[in-house]
DNA sequence: TGTACATCAGTGAACGCGCGTTCACTGATGTAC
DNA sequence: TGTACATCAGTGAACGCGCGTTCACTGATGTAC
Protein backbone atom coordinates (compact mmCIF):
# COMPACT_ATOMS: atom_id res chain seq x y z
CA UNK A 1 0.00 0.00 0.00
CA UNK A 2 3.08 2.41 -0.04
CA UNK A 3 1.95 5.51 -2.06
CA UNK A 4 4.81 7.42 -3.80
CA UNK A 5 6.36 10.53 -2.26
CA UNK A 6 4.38 13.55 -3.96
CA UNK A 7 1.35 11.77 -2.78
CA UNK A 8 2.81 11.06 1.03
CA UNK A 9 3.67 14.87 0.98
CA UNK A 10 -0.05 15.93 -0.18
CA UNK A 11 -1.37 13.39 2.40
CA UNK A 12 1.05 15.13 5.20
CA UNK A 13 -0.32 18.48 3.90
CA UNK A 14 -3.86 17.12 4.29
CA UNK A 15 -3.21 15.96 7.69
CA UNK A 16 -2.00 19.39 8.54
CA UNK A 17 -5.32 21.15 7.13
CA UNK A 18 -7.35 19.11 9.05
CA UNK A 19 -5.95 19.26 11.95
CA UNK A 20 -5.66 22.77 11.79
CA UNK A 21 -9.35 22.85 11.30
CA UNK A 22 -10.43 20.43 13.59
CA UNK A 23 -8.07 22.06 16.65
CA UNK A 24 -9.61 25.15 16.09
CA UNK A 25 -13.40 23.95 15.96
CA UNK A 26 -13.61 21.65 18.68
CA UNK A 27 -10.25 22.50 20.76
CA UNK A 28 -7.00 20.67 20.84
CA UNK A 29 -7.80 18.67 24.03
CA UNK A 30 -10.98 17.39 22.89
CA UNK A 31 -9.65 16.68 19.30
CA UNK A 32 -8.01 12.66 19.29
CA UNK A 33 -5.62 12.16 16.84
CA UNK A 34 -8.06 9.57 15.57
CA UNK A 35 -10.56 12.40 14.94
CA UNK A 36 -8.15 14.38 12.98
CA UNK A 37 -6.78 11.30 10.91
CA UNK A 38 -10.29 9.98 10.33
CA UNK A 39 -11.76 13.80 9.20
CA UNK A 40 -8.23 13.22 6.84
CA UNK A 41 -9.66 9.99 5.28
CA UNK A 42 -7.37 7.97 6.69
CA UNK A 43 -6.68 5.55 10.12
CA UNK A 44 -5.45 7.07 12.71
CA UNK A 45 -2.11 3.95 12.65
CA UNK A 46 -0.10 5.97 10.28
CA UNK A 47 -0.24 9.33 12.03
CA UNK A 48 3.20 8.34 13.23
CA UNK A 49 5.06 7.78 9.84
CA UNK A 50 4.57 11.74 9.64
CA UNK A 51 4.75 13.24 12.74
CA UNK A 52 6.90 12.71 15.68
CA UNK A 53 3.91 13.50 18.34
CA UNK A 54 0.43 15.22 19.07
CA UNK A 55 2.40 17.93 19.96
CA UNK A 56 4.51 18.31 16.24
CA UNK A 57 0.93 18.54 14.78
CA UNK A 58 -0.35 21.11 17.12
CA UNK A 59 2.30 23.46 16.35
CA UNK A 60 2.47 22.82 12.64
CA UNK A 61 -1.40 23.17 12.10
CA UNK A 62 -1.12 26.59 14.24
CA UNK A 63 1.24 27.93 11.76
CA UNK A 64 -1.15 26.75 8.95
CA UNK A 65 -4.00 28.48 11.14
CA UNK A 66 -2.23 31.50 11.49
CA UNK A 67 -1.37 32.26 7.72
CA UNK A 68 -4.77 31.40 6.46
CA UNK A 69 -5.95 34.36 9.16
CA UNK A 70 -2.86 36.32 7.68
CA UNK A 71 -3.66 36.32 3.82
CA UNK A 72 -7.88 37.07 5.04
CA UNK A 73 -6.49 39.87 6.87
CA UNK A 74 -4.05 40.54 3.47
CA UNK A 75 -7.13 40.20 1.30
CA UNK A 76 -9.50 42.21 3.44
CA UNK A 77 -6.70 44.94 3.95
CA UNK A 78 -6.58 45.58 0.17
CA UNK A 79 -9.54 46.82 -0.30
CA UNK A 80 -8.53 50.19 0.61
CA UNK A 81 -5.68 52.28 3.21
CA UNK A 82 -6.00 53.84 6.52
CA UNK A 83 -9.05 53.85 7.86
CA UNK A 84 -10.51 52.31 5.11
CA UNK A 85 -8.62 49.17 5.30
CA UNK A 86 -9.29 49.19 9.15
CA UNK A 87 -12.46 48.84 8.94
CA UNK A 88 -12.50 45.77 6.13
CA UNK A 89 -10.00 43.92 8.34
CA UNK A 90 -12.28 44.78 11.48
CA UNK A 91 -15.02 44.24 9.42
CA UNK A 92 -13.71 40.56 8.34
CA UNK A 93 -12.43 39.56 11.63
CA UNK A 94 -15.25 40.81 13.51
CA UNK A 95 -18.36 39.16 12.08
CA UNK A 96 -20.90 36.80 13.15
CA UNK A 97 -20.24 34.38 10.20
CA UNK A 98 -16.96 34.24 11.32
CA UNK A 99 -17.82 33.83 15.22
CA UNK A 100 -19.87 30.89 14.31
CA UNK A 101 -17.32 29.04 12.26
CA UNK A 102 -14.86 28.05 13.99
CA UNK A 103 -13.03 25.79 12.35
CA UNK A 104 -11.78 28.36 9.73
CA UNK A 105 -11.12 31.03 12.49
CA UNK A 106 -8.81 32.13 14.07
CA UNK A 107 -6.63 30.52 16.38
CA UNK A 108 -5.74 32.86 18.64
CA UNK A 109 -8.92 33.77 19.32
CA UNK A 110 -10.71 29.85 19.04
CA UNK A 111 -8.01 28.46 20.97
CA UNK A 112 -6.54 30.99 23.04
CA UNK A 113 -6.07 29.94 26.63
CA UNK A 114 -5.36 26.75 25.18
CA UNK A 115 -2.28 27.82 23.25
CA UNK A 116 -1.27 29.78 26.66
CA UNK A 117 -0.87 26.34 27.55
CA UNK A 118 1.05 24.61 24.52
CA UNK A 119 4.76 24.26 24.05
CA UNK A 120 7.64 26.53 22.43
CA UNK A 121 7.23 25.34 18.86
CA UNK A 122 3.25 25.66 18.82
CA UNK A 123 3.43 29.62 20.69
CA UNK A 124 5.78 30.58 18.28
CA UNK A 125 4.34 30.15 15.32
CA UNK A 126 0.98 31.67 17.14
CA UNK A 127 3.53 34.82 17.61
CA UNK A 128 4.66 35.10 14.48
CA UNK A 129 0.93 35.06 12.93
CA UNK A 130 -0.20 37.48 15.91
CA UNK A 131 2.83 39.57 14.83
CA UNK A 132 1.86 39.72 11.50
CA UNK A 133 -1.84 41.38 12.54
CA UNK A 134 -0.25 43.92 14.47
CA UNK A 135 1.78 44.68 11.59
CA UNK A 136 -1.49 44.76 9.26
CA UNK A 137 -2.98 47.59 11.60
CA UNK A 138 0.16 49.40 12.30
CA UNK A 139 0.42 49.97 8.83
CA UNK A 140 -2.48 51.76 8.56
CA UNK A 141 -2.26 54.45 11.46
CA UNK A 142 -0.98 56.80 8.90
CA UNK A 143 0.49 60.32 10.11
CA UNK A 144 1.76 58.35 13.47
CA UNK A 145 5.35 57.40 14.02
CA UNK A 146 6.32 53.55 13.54
CA UNK A 147 6.72 53.07 17.40
CA UNK A 148 3.10 55.02 18.19
CA UNK A 149 1.69 52.55 15.57
CA UNK A 150 3.09 49.57 16.46
CA UNK A 151 1.49 49.99 20.56
CA UNK A 152 -1.38 50.79 19.11
CA UNK A 153 -1.91 47.96 16.87
CA UNK A 154 -0.66 46.21 19.82
CA UNK A 155 -3.77 47.04 21.72
CA UNK A 156 -6.18 46.83 18.52
CA UNK A 157 -5.23 43.32 17.77
CA UNK A 158 -5.51 42.28 21.41
CA UNK A 159 -9.10 44.07 21.57
CA UNK A 160 -10.17 41.73 18.25
CA UNK A 161 -9.02 38.47 19.90
CA UNK A 162 -10.79 39.45 23.07
CA UNK A 163 -14.13 40.42 21.56
CA UNK A 164 -14.42 37.25 19.53
CA UNK A 165 -13.58 35.17 22.50
CA UNK A 166 -16.05 36.46 24.65
CA UNK A 167 -18.43 36.80 21.66
CA UNK A 168 -18.19 32.79 21.59
CA UNK A 169 -18.48 32.74 25.11
CA UNK A 170 -21.94 35.03 25.98
CA UNK A 171 -24.97 33.81 26.18
CA UNK A 172 -27.40 35.90 24.63
CA UNK A 173 -27.13 37.00 20.98
CA UNK A 174 -27.89 40.47 21.58
CA UNK A 175 -25.13 40.58 23.86
CA UNK A 176 -22.63 38.08 21.56
CA UNK A 177 -23.81 40.32 18.65
CA UNK A 178 -22.92 43.99 20.79
CA UNK A 179 -19.44 43.16 21.86
CA UNK A 180 -18.62 42.48 17.97
CA UNK A 181 -20.22 45.59 16.47
CA UNK A 182 -18.67 47.78 19.42
CA UNK A 183 -15.37 46.39 19.48
CA UNK A 184 -15.62 46.93 14.93
CA UNK A 185 -17.02 50.51 15.93
CA UNK A 186 -14.28 51.28 18.16
CA UNK A 187 -11.23 49.63 16.47
CA UNK A 188 -12.35 51.36 12.99
CA UNK A 189 -12.01 54.62 14.29
CA UNK A 190 -8.85 54.37 16.32
CA UNK B 1 -16.58 8.24 58.10
CA UNK B 2 -19.56 10.66 57.86
CA UNK B 3 -18.98 13.96 58.70
CA UNK B 4 -21.12 16.38 60.30
CA UNK B 5 -23.69 18.81 57.57
CA UNK B 6 -21.57 21.98 58.47
CA UNK B 7 -18.33 20.10 57.54
CA UNK B 8 -19.59 19.08 54.51
CA UNK B 9 -20.85 22.27 53.34
CA UNK B 10 -17.51 22.99 53.83
CA UNK B 11 -15.55 20.86 51.98
CA UNK B 12 -17.95 21.39 49.26
CA UNK B 13 -17.13 24.76 49.13
CA UNK B 14 -13.20 24.01 49.44
CA UNK B 15 -13.63 21.30 46.56
CA UNK B 16 -15.21 24.04 44.80
CA UNK B 17 -12.69 26.86 45.41
CA UNK B 18 -10.19 24.48 44.67
CA UNK B 19 -11.35 23.41 41.50
CA UNK B 20 -11.87 26.99 40.19
CA UNK B 21 -7.80 27.36 40.90
CA UNK B 22 -6.85 23.71 39.55
CA UNK B 23 -9.04 24.99 36.16
CA UNK B 24 -7.11 28.46 36.25
CA UNK B 25 -4.11 26.98 36.45
CA UNK B 26 -4.35 23.79 34.25
CA UNK B 27 -7.19 24.25 32.30
CA UNK B 28 -10.81 22.45 32.11
CA UNK B 29 -9.91 19.79 29.98
CA UNK B 30 -6.41 18.94 31.14
CA UNK B 31 -7.50 18.85 34.94
CA UNK B 32 -9.22 15.46 36.09
CA UNK B 33 -11.66 14.87 38.90
CA UNK B 34 -8.97 13.26 40.72
CA UNK B 35 -6.51 16.26 40.43
CA UNK B 36 -9.02 18.34 41.90
CA UNK B 37 -10.26 16.13 44.96
CA UNK B 38 -6.64 15.54 45.68
CA UNK B 39 -5.82 19.12 45.56
CA UNK B 40 -8.95 19.68 48.10
CA UNK B 41 -7.24 16.84 50.33
CA UNK B 42 -9.94 14.08 49.44
CA UNK B 43 -10.27 11.17 47.30
CA UNK B 44 -11.98 11.08 44.23
CA UNK B 45 -14.30 8.49 44.99
CA UNK B 46 -16.27 11.14 47.72
CA UNK B 47 -17.14 13.45 44.52
CA UNK B 48 -20.11 12.30 43.58
CA UNK B 49 -21.71 13.16 47.04
CA UNK B 50 -22.04 16.53 46.40
CA UNK B 51 -21.72 17.08 42.38
CA UNK B 52 -23.91 15.56 39.57
CA UNK B 53 -21.00 16.04 36.70
CA UNK B 54 -17.97 17.45 36.37
CA UNK B 55 -19.61 20.17 33.88
CA UNK B 56 -21.35 21.24 37.28
CA UNK B 57 -18.65 21.41 38.96
CA UNK B 58 -17.00 23.59 36.21
CA UNK B 59 -19.98 25.88 36.13
CA UNK B 60 -19.17 26.64 40.03
CA UNK B 61 -15.72 26.93 40.02
CA UNK B 62 -16.41 29.57 36.59
CA UNK B 63 -19.13 31.56 39.02
CA UNK B 64 -16.54 31.54 41.73
CA UNK B 65 -13.83 32.27 39.75
CA UNK B 66 -15.56 35.42 38.36
CA UNK B 67 -16.88 36.44 41.81
CA UNK B 68 -13.93 36.64 43.03
CA UNK B 69 -11.92 38.46 39.90
CA UNK B 70 -15.28 40.70 39.93
CA UNK B 71 -13.81 41.67 43.66
CA UNK B 72 -10.27 42.39 42.84
CA UNK B 73 -11.67 44.31 40.42
CA UNK B 74 -14.06 46.23 42.82
CA UNK B 75 -11.41 46.69 45.50
CA UNK B 76 -9.27 48.52 42.56
CA UNK B 77 -12.13 50.23 41.44
CA UNK B 78 -12.36 51.95 45.70
CA UNK B 79 -8.92 53.55 44.95
CA UNK B 80 -10.49 56.65 43.26
CA UNK B 81 -13.02 57.71 40.87
CA UNK B 82 -13.70 58.51 37.03
CA UNK B 83 -9.74 57.96 35.33
CA UNK B 84 -7.81 57.03 38.34
CA UNK B 85 -10.11 54.57 39.27
CA UNK B 86 -9.75 53.57 35.53
CA UNK B 87 -6.28 53.62 35.59
CA UNK B 88 -6.49 51.49 39.02
CA UNK B 89 -7.96 49.17 37.71
CA UNK B 90 -6.31 47.88 34.42
CA UNK B 91 -2.91 48.20 36.57
CA UNK B 92 -4.08 45.66 38.90
CA UNK B 93 -6.09 43.67 35.91
CA UNK B 94 -2.74 43.51 33.47
CA UNK B 95 -0.51 43.18 35.79
CA UNK B 96 2.76 40.87 34.92
CA UNK B 97 2.03 39.23 38.75
CA UNK B 98 -1.44 38.50 37.35
CA UNK B 99 -0.26 37.24 33.81
CA UNK B 100 2.18 34.80 36.15
CA UNK B 101 -0.27 33.62 38.72
CA UNK B 102 -3.00 31.77 36.71
CA UNK B 103 -4.72 29.99 39.37
CA UNK B 104 -6.02 33.36 40.60
CA UNK B 105 -6.67 35.01 37.60
CA UNK B 106 -9.30 36.01 35.73
CA UNK B 107 -11.04 32.93 33.81
CA UNK B 108 -12.01 34.77 30.87
CA UNK B 109 -8.56 34.81 30.31
CA UNK B 110 -7.30 32.00 31.63
CA UNK B 111 -9.87 29.58 29.98
CA UNK B 112 -11.60 31.93 27.38
CA UNK B 113 -11.58 29.22 24.26
CA UNK B 114 -12.53 26.20 26.57
CA UNK B 115 -15.37 28.85 28.63
CA UNK B 116 -16.70 29.24 24.38
CA UNK B 117 -17.41 25.56 24.28
CA UNK B 118 -18.76 24.76 27.50
CA UNK B 119 -21.86 24.35 28.92
CA UNK B 120 -25.02 26.90 29.19
CA UNK B 121 -24.73 26.78 33.07
CA UNK B 122 -20.83 27.53 32.65
CA UNK B 123 -21.29 30.35 29.86
CA UNK B 124 -24.26 32.27 31.53
CA UNK B 125 -21.63 32.60 35.15
CA UNK B 126 -18.94 33.77 32.29
CA UNK B 127 -21.26 36.12 31.02
CA UNK B 128 -22.37 37.10 34.39
CA UNK B 129 -19.07 38.07 35.66
CA UNK B 130 -18.08 39.63 32.08
CA UNK B 131 -20.81 41.96 32.67
CA UNK B 132 -20.25 42.66 35.69
CA UNK B 133 -16.68 43.78 34.75
CA UNK B 134 -18.38 46.27 31.93
CA UNK B 135 -20.23 47.88 34.74
CA UNK B 136 -17.21 48.38 36.86
CA UNK B 137 -15.84 50.37 33.93
CA UNK B 138 -18.90 51.75 32.31
CA UNK B 139 -19.12 53.41 35.55
CA UNK B 140 -16.06 55.49 35.13
CA UNK B 141 -16.85 56.96 31.89
CA UNK B 142 -18.40 60.17 33.61
CA UNK B 143 -19.33 62.76 31.08
CA UNK B 144 -20.79 60.20 28.84
CA UNK B 145 -24.15 58.81 27.73
CA UNK B 146 -24.90 55.50 29.36
CA UNK B 147 -25.27 53.61 26.60
CA UNK B 148 -21.48 55.06 25.13
CA UNK B 149 -20.47 54.33 28.43
CA UNK B 150 -21.72 50.23 28.44
CA UNK B 151 -20.51 49.92 24.32
CA UNK B 152 -17.15 51.86 25.21
CA UNK B 153 -16.83 49.34 28.49
CA UNK B 154 -17.56 46.29 26.34
CA UNK B 155 -14.80 46.99 24.26
CA UNK B 156 -12.12 47.87 26.98
CA UNK B 157 -12.84 44.55 29.20
CA UNK B 158 -12.93 42.68 25.93
CA UNK B 159 -9.05 44.23 24.82
CA UNK B 160 -8.43 43.35 28.86
CA UNK B 161 -9.26 40.13 28.46
CA UNK B 162 -7.67 39.70 24.93
CA UNK B 163 -4.48 41.57 26.02
CA UNK B 164 -3.66 38.96 29.19
CA UNK B 165 -4.50 36.15 26.74
CA UNK B 166 -2.03 37.12 24.19
CA UNK B 167 0.22 37.87 26.96
CA UNK B 168 0.43 34.39 27.90
CA UNK B 169 1.06 33.13 24.42
CA UNK B 170 3.50 35.10 23.17
CA UNK B 171 7.06 33.96 23.40
CA UNK B 172 9.54 36.33 24.29
CA UNK B 173 9.34 38.27 27.67
CA UNK B 174 9.63 41.92 25.70
CA UNK B 175 6.90 41.70 23.17
CA UNK B 176 4.71 39.85 26.55
CA UNK B 177 5.21 42.61 28.46
CA UNK B 178 4.79 45.47 25.68
CA UNK B 179 1.07 44.04 24.91
CA UNK B 180 0.12 44.82 28.92
CA UNK B 181 1.80 47.70 29.31
CA UNK B 182 0.43 49.37 26.38
CA UNK B 183 -2.59 48.04 26.74
CA UNK B 184 -3.09 49.47 30.54
CA UNK B 185 -2.12 53.07 29.14
CA UNK B 186 -4.60 53.04 26.12
CA UNK B 187 -7.20 51.59 28.45
CA UNK B 188 -6.35 54.03 31.22
CA UNK B 189 -6.90 57.11 29.03
CA UNK B 190 -9.94 55.72 27.13
C1' DT C 1 -31.85 12.18 78.72
C1' DG C 2 -30.50 7.67 76.85
C1' DT C 3 -30.72 4.15 73.38
C1' DA C 4 -31.39 2.04 68.72
C1' DC C 5 -31.24 2.79 64.16
C1' DA C 6 -31.16 5.21 59.69
C1' DT C 7 -28.40 8.43 57.14
C1' DC C 8 -24.75 9.68 54.39
C1' DA C 9 -19.69 12.02 53.85
C1' DG C 10 -15.79 10.05 52.55
C1' DT C 11 -12.78 5.79 51.07
C1' DG C 12 -10.78 2.91 47.73
C1' DA C 13 -11.47 -0.48 44.19
C1' DA C 14 -13.52 -1.11 39.94
C1' DC C 15 -16.11 -0.03 35.42
C1' DG C 16 -15.88 1.03 30.35
C1' DC C 17 -13.83 4.14 27.35
C1' DG C 18 -10.81 6.89 24.52
C1' DC C 19 -6.41 8.78 24.64
C1' DG C 20 -1.34 8.95 22.56
C1' DT C 21 1.73 5.76 21.00
C1' DT C 22 3.72 1.26 19.17
C1' DC C 23 4.04 -2.52 16.12
C1' DA C 24 3.61 -6.43 12.79
C1' DC C 25 2.02 -6.55 8.47
C1' DT C 26 0.61 -5.16 3.31
C1' DG C 27 1.86 -4.14 -1.07
C1' DA C 28 2.93 -0.40 -4.35
C1' DT C 29 7.03 2.56 -5.14
C1' DG C 30 11.68 3.43 -6.00
C1' DT C 31 16.32 1.63 -6.88
C1' DA C 32 20.27 -1.27 -8.10
C1' DC C 33 22.01 -4.27 -11.40
C1' DT D 1 14.68 -2.07 -20.63
C1' DG D 2 13.66 -5.82 -17.45
C1' DT D 3 14.15 -8.04 -13.05
C1' DA D 4 15.01 -8.54 -8.02
C1' DC D 5 14.85 -6.40 -3.87
C1' DA D 6 14.71 -2.77 -0.31
C1' DT D 7 11.83 0.96 1.24
C1' DC D 8 8.13 2.83 3.52
C1' DA D 9 2.94 4.97 3.42
C1' DG D 10 -0.87 3.30 5.29
C1' DT D 11 -3.71 -0.47 7.94
C1' DG D 12 -5.60 -2.32 12.03
C1' DA D 13 -4.78 -4.49 16.38
C1' DA D 14 -2.70 -3.76 20.64
C1' DC D 15 -0.19 -1.26 24.60
C1' DG D 16 -0.52 1.20 29.13
C1' DC D 17 -2.72 4.96 31.09
C1' DG D 18 -5.91 8.28 33.03
C1' DC D 19 -10.38 9.85 32.40
C1' DG D 20 -15.45 10.39 34.37
C1' DT D 21 -18.40 7.67 36.81
C1' DT D 22 -20.19 3.82 39.90
C1' DC D 23 -20.37 1.08 43.92
C1' DA D 24 -19.79 -1.65 48.25
C1' DC D 25 -18.24 -0.40 52.40
C1' DT D 26 -16.95 2.50 56.93
C1' DG D 27 -18.30 4.69 60.84
C1' DA D 28 -19.55 9.18 62.84
C1' DT D 29 -23.74 12.04 62.70
C1' DG D 30 -28.46 12.93 63.21
C1' DT D 31 -33.05 11.28 64.51
C1' DA D 32 -36.97 8.74 66.49
C1' DC D 33 -38.69 6.84 70.52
Amino acid sequence: MKKSKLEAAETRRRIVKTAAAEFCRNGIHATGLSDVMAAAGLTHGGFYRHFDSKDQLVAEACAVAMESTGETTEAAACHGVGKDALEAIVTSYLSTDRRDNLSEGCPLAGLGSELARSDDNTRAAATAGFLKLVDAFAQQYRRTKPETAKARALVAVSAMIGAMTMSRIVTGPKLSAAILRHTKQYLAGM
